[in-house]
DNA sequence: GTTCATTCCGTTTTT
DNA sequence: CGGAATGAAC
């Protein structure tokens, strides 16, 4: 049966709603996959009966193709998404109860868009708007709105009144629509309990209050709920999510069962046995060990560099030396930080190694993309303001933020019923502009052209590309190379608001925070960058043991190599400071872990310097440990210990 | 109203 | 250091 071990197994063949604590690496989303395509292929449900959520959009096109590898293609049938996305479509098929029509969702940029226009109007110049977004994103996901000030209560009821104008709803609106439509229309919540059977959700460990309410609602006596997660990867309590629902998940539903995994197939014991040390300070938690079953004499290795770009370099060399032996396998460095990425680029350019980011960073998120993007969205929907207001300076017009700022004020659903009905408050020039603006884009909206063709015309025509110095103008011909496959703009749009970016070569080394790296596997993985303040970052002193949790989740990615490293100093906004190793490191034990230096040169006959023993002189460098005179004194110490004086 | 130069200021993670 | 805000000059 599927190859299962003997608790994967009771897992899939078990009737009851039910809890598996699955730790990194022990066949989570096996155990699911066989459990659905069980049900099945034994006759128990059809596809369409089995609803299952996952964490990422990546997530869960991976469990599509696997489900149907068992089953066949028929597996397409089966509701398999992100809780946002199988929100969206049960708002979609229900608006005329909600009050909406083609809905739409305003991704993450354009909410802060709508936000920063609603502050500067208001004159609330003391609010960051990205910080503000994050108030109010975080109360509604709690659907608790109690210690929010009055300036801000103000601000969000603005916010949802734009929202609805453009009939548009953000991330946390798409689940609250629903719960919102399951208690107000018990038959319609009735309707989905009976076609819903079987209810999967994936990472229960990082659902927030929305998400649990949705799950309580769906779930009832006559289907069957089946969550999996690890509370050691909870990583996302910034984002509401909260460990106690997976830790009373038994109490809660009643008549429920438990299966824990803790064999783990994906590392070795070496990485294991430093994962299981360093998860084991953390004190909240439920007493869980992962059991290797592959054993190997690499030991997990952390460098000390003196600066970044000893420790990148080091990290090339290490990938250049690996590439030669295993030129198949996977290789990835996880960040504490999105921003650190790019300080990485440089080195493995030099080295000439090759790289993909992973993430929502790279072409998309350059400003040039992001404009020639906007005119997309609005000849997609005419209604589009925020788009419009970013097309109109892309190329600059001549049009600035006072005029935009009037039309969006103005009434009008469309933006150039806006416009029309402001006519008489701007300068008739800007006006005539604008109309003729207007006029071209709704030419652009009804052309017959395919989709490719089109953008490159609006790139054109538009003057945008002309406006543009040489390296902008290459990565509009990037984008334009990119949108190829895609039939028309409703269809690119889809997989702009869906699809994390695809890694174009997985034998790339790949780039990524870790929280991007959830529920990924590589053969090698580097992590750069243990150094207290940096990670454990320095935002977070309040919640180390998410940070532990963070760092766990990094070291089981590894399959066979994991190299931590950090180093003495380095540079933040423009200077240089001294550093000190993150607890983590300590915290791995030294069973399984080797202490190595970048520097390639022997330290011998050099000056360092020891916290507790001061000054002194190196006699003998070996891998972990150097023999040390301190004044009269021989010492043998960690080389970790020292650092080297000038 | 727009553009360019200068000053200021902050450290995170994302569907 | 680098992005965002501010202010002065067309």
């Amino acid at each position: 049966m599927y190859d299962l071990n003997a608790q994967q197994k009771k897992a899939v063949e078990c009737k009851n709603d039910l809890l598996i604590v699955a730790g990194a690496g022990t066949g989570k989303t096996k155990t699911i996959v066989s459990k659905i395509s069980y049900y099945i292929e034994q006759g128990l449900l059809l596809p369409h009966q089995v609803l299952a959520t996952t964490f990422t959009n990546k997530a869960a096109q991976e469990m599509k193709h696997r489900i149907e590898s068992n089953i066949g293609p028929h597996a397409s049938l089966i509701a398999i998404g992100t809780f946002h996305k199988l929100c969206l479509k049960i708002v979609q098929d229900n608006e005329e109860l909600l009050n909406m029509s083609k809905v739409q969702v305003l991704p993450y940029e354009d909410q802060l868009a709508l936000l920063k226009s609603i502050v500067r109007h208001m004159q609330y110049k003391s609010l960051k708007p990205s910080h503000l977004l994050e108030v109010l994103q975080r109360a509604k996901e709690k659907d608790v709105f109690d210690n929010l000030t009055v300036d801000e209560l103000n601000i969000l009821d603005i916010y949802q009144n734009r929202l609805k104008s453009m009939n548009a709803l953000d991330f946390a609106d798409l689940l609250s629509k629903t719960i919102l439509l399951w208690e107000n229309y018990p038959s319609v919540l009735d309707r989905y309990r009976e076609q819903y059977k079987l209810i999967c959700v994936d990472e229960y460990q990082d659902i927030n209050e929305a998400q649990h309410r949705w799950i309580k609602l769906l779930s009832c006596e006559t289907n069957q709920l089946c969550c999996v997660g690890d509370p050691d990867q909870a990583i996302y309590s910034f984002r509401g999510s909260d460990i106690k629902y997976i830790l009373q998940f038994n109490e809660e539903f009643v008549g429920s069962e438990k299966i824990v995994l803790e064999q783990n197939y994906r590392s070795t014991d070496k990485i294991i046995s430093s994962s299981n040390s360093l998860i084991r300070y953390n004190r909240k938690r439920i007493e869980k060990n992962l059991l290797p079953s592959v054993f190997s004499d690499r030991y997990v290795d952390v460098f000390v560099g003196m600066n970044a770009k000893e420790e990148y370099k080091g990290i090339c060399d290490i990938i250049a030396k690996d590439r030669l032996i295993n030129p198949q396998s996977t290789i990835a460095i996880l960040f504490r930080t999105a921003s650190q990425i790019n300080e990485i680029e440089e080195s493995l350019i030099s080295a000439n190694i090759k790289y993909s980011i992973v993430g929502s960073i790279q072409l998309l998120d350059r400003a040039e993309v992001k404009d020639i993007i906007s005119y997309v969205k609005f000849l997609a929907n005419p209604a589009d303001i925020i788009s419009f207001s970013r097309l109109l300076q892309a190329p600059k017009r001549g049009i600035g933020e006072a005029t935009m700022e009037k039309i969006s004020l103005a009434d009008g659903s469309t933006v150039k019923e806006k416009i029309i009905n402001v006519k008489d408050k701007i300068s008739s020039a800007s006006y005539e502009k604008l109309l003729n603006l207007i006029g071209q884009l709704e030419l652009w909206a009804e052309s017959k052209d395919a989709f490719p063709l089109l953008m490159e015309k609006v790139v054109n025509e538009s003057g945008l590309f002309e406006s543009l110095d040489t390296n902008r103008k290459e990565n509009i011909m990037r984008w334009l190379d990119s949108i190829g496959e895609f039939k028309d703009k409703d269809e690119y749009i889809n997989y702009l608001l869906w699809s994390n970016i695809k890694s174009d070569d997985d034998n790339n080394v790949q780039l990524m925070t870790v929280h991007a790296a959830k529920g990924l596997e590589f053969d090698i993985v580097f992590l750069p960058g243990w150094e207290e303040g940096v990670f454990p970052h320095i935002l977070a002193r309040a919640n180390i043991e998410e940070e532990r949790r963070l760092a766990y989740v990094a070291l089981t990615r590894a399959k066979s190599y994991a190299v931590v490293s950090y180093v003495q100093s380095r540079m933040q906004y423009g200077k240089y400071g001294s550093v000190i190793p993150s607890r983590f490191i300590k915290e791995l034990g030294s069973q399984s872990v080797q202490f190595k230096s970048f520097r390639s040169k022997s330290m011998t006959g050099k000056k360092v310097f020891h916290d507790l023993f001061g000054y002194g002189i190196v006699e003998e460098t070996g891998m972990r440990h150097a023999q040390v005179l301190f004044g009269n004194e021989k010492k043998i110490v960690e080389l970790s210990s020292i650092s080297e004086c000038k």
